[in-house]
DNA sequence: CACTTGACCTGTCCGC
DNA sequence: TGCGGACAGGTCAAGT
């Protein structure tokens, strides 16, 4: 499941693999995918080159010469994995990879991007809930998923009063439904905002305009340190997220709540639990994360 | 407008 | 062993 810290993983990923190549071949079977017009592939995408690549939200941005770019979401189960023209060179015997770029194309690649110098960059998404979309540049921001979308909670101009506001327009909301919410900030799933509650104690079922402001201050800081850590971690795998090299991220290796329900508390050694709140597994520690009515 | 819920998908796991 | 059903969770449409 990329949030935030998993699809900048990616991006960072591709930047120094894919930046400057040019595609030659498009193979994809899946309209629904890749909802493009006829002609768009060969007219805007074949002799292009890649310049360069962003991201916004949970989103990313491949941006072509031909001034159309390759807007991609990987929702939950997508990847995007590069391979490079002489495999064995990166993923040869013995290499943790080699397994894994051995079965591609496997049976959930959507979409095959090949480069004019042999590589290969795969997109798959087993769960097809992911979209890739060719479209200009200059109209990716008009898509209804970018009108909507919250500040990013990492840039520096995003401030804590700026986040404030936004979260008290949603008062009555669960504070973890408002962390979800993506037009009220950007790049939030699962994982991190379950992290982010545990770590500023507030529990998830509390409501925005229960929370004073040094509590959502802190909120918003707890949440900027672990998708920091999450970064440097290489994001989280759960079950299919991987960069752009096929290697699967660490963070939950270090994470404090997500996933280790039946564990220990890291600070008081209460046991963790699993409950279901807006209709999301989440994890808490119910002694240092009080409910309150 | 604020807020919640179900649908979209497929692979996996659990109980029988 | 096989089978039905619950579960995983990002976003959008449709509901209250």
């Amino acid at each position: 499941m990329p949030e935030l810290p998993e699809v900048e993983t990616v991006k960072r990923g591709l930047e120094g693999r894919i930046v400057g190549k040019t595609v030659v071949k498009v193979d994809f079977d899946w309209p629904k995918g890749f909802p493009n017009a006829p002609g768009d592939v060969e007219a805007f995408l074949l002799g292009a080159s890649i310049t360069q690549i962003q991201r916004r939200g949970k989103a990313l941005i491949i941006e072509i010469s031909t001034g159309y770019a390759l807007v991609i979401h990987l929702k939950m189960t997508g990847q995007l994995v590069f391979v490079a023209a002489n495999q064995s060179d990166r993923f040869g015997a013995g290499h943790p990879n080699e397994s894994l770029v051995a079965k591609l194309p496997d049976t959930s690649t959507r979409v095959v991007l090949d480069f004019s110098d042999g590589s290969k960059l795969y997109f798959n998404d087993q769960r097809k809930f992911g979209w890739m979309r060719l479209m200009p540049i200059l109209a990716v921001e008009d898509l209804p998923f970018f009108q909507k979308l919250g500040p990013e909670p990492m840039a520096s101009s995003t401030t804590n009063a700026m986040l404030r506001a936004r979260f008290t327009n949603r008062k009555n909301s669960m504070i973890k439904a408002a962390l979800l919410d993506q037009s009220v900030l950007a790049g939030v799933g699962n994982i991190y905002a379950d992290e982010a509650l545990w770590g500023a104690k507030i529990h998830p079922r509390t409501r925005v305009g229960q929370l004073s402001d040094s509590e959502l201050n802190t909120l918003f800081t707890e949440l900027r340190s672990i998708m920091e850590q999450a970064i440097a971690s290489g994001g989280s795998t759960d079950k299919n997220y991987v960069n752009a090299d096929g290697q699967k991220g660490s963070y939950l290796q270090i994470a404090r709540v997500f996933r280790r329900e039946g564990q220990l508390c890291k600070r008081c050694q209460t046991t963790i639990e699993k409950i279901r709140i807006v209709s999301r597994g989440t994890h808490i520690c119910s002694a240092c994360q009080k409910e309150r009515l």
